[in-house]
DNA sequence: CCACTAACTTGCAATAAGCAAGTGATAAAA
DNA sequence: TTTTATCACTTGCTTATTGCAAGTTAGTGG
């Protein structure tokens, strides 16, 4: 995970992408994301249980490194939604590869859900994008 | 990382991915394959400087989880090279895509070596396949 | 014999993960 | 009006993992 944002432990672009997200969470809070989840306790409702203090470490550090944005959806009390940036959803290739990936070699891993693989990572922006227009 | 092939945290085969190679080090084991290397010696020397005890346990489990295979070029003392397996090479889409999600969102890193984005996984295991020849 | 190398292992301090419980703001129910 | 409940966290604490340094084992070359 990276939060200050220099000081690379090298500059190959793999070793750098794993200070974001080289992590047995990060990629699932993303997931999740890609799945249309925005809301803290959607995150922790998913079938791995992400512990409450890792999910909130997790989302404070995804925001600072630039994969995703809160936006207060209610005030009184104030909550956060949460929305990949391009950033962010850029990665969906990357979770569709590794997804095909267990397929092939991990006996009886589930299925994604419908149209996983051939979404692209624009759609998964335009759902933030509806928000902000109603909001 | 895996090491008893049963109980995973959830059947999604993302999460399931996440528990082979999701953490800082093992996919920088699998780029220094990828990229040709195969001794101790030449992971140790990786500009990212993976601890030795880390070196050693990650390319245990790697190898319990079947990403890997160990085989000695040497005896006297006895010595071994690692190659990946297919399960291991198949991972060069996600290594691939990665490392074109650094390149587009994270200024200043470094660009992978020639031949790296046509490379398939195939191609990787032709080394070992060569090596085997030979002994 | 001595230095040196490769491939590890061991010890230990520091950091991170994971579990349970608590907190603060508010709304809804009794 | 207490009582309960929810959401989004935070805190405390225990265990596990990282990362650093040093040591070990089985050789090789001089």
């Amino acid at each position: 995970m990276k939060t200050e944002p220099q000081s690379y432990r090298s500059k190959c672009p793999l070793s750098i992408a794993l200070e974001f997200i080289g992590d047995k969470w990060s990629l699932i809070i993303i997931r999740d994301m890609c799945l249309g989840k925005s809301k803290y306790c959607d995150f922790q409702s998913s079938p791995e249980g992400i512990p409450t203090n890792i999910l909130a470490s997790r989302l404070r550090e995804l925001e600072e490194n630039g994969l995703l944005v809160k936006r207060p959806y209610q005030d009184k009390p104030v909550r956060y939604e949460y929305f990949l940036t391009p950033k962010g959803a850029d990665l969906l290739p990357v979770l569709q590869h590794l997804v095909m990936w267990t397929q092939k070699h991990v006996d009886g891993c589930g299925e994604p859900p419908e149209g996983f693989f051939t979404a692209k990572p624009e759609d998964l922006l335009k759902r933030q994008e509806r928000g902000k227009e109603l909001a």
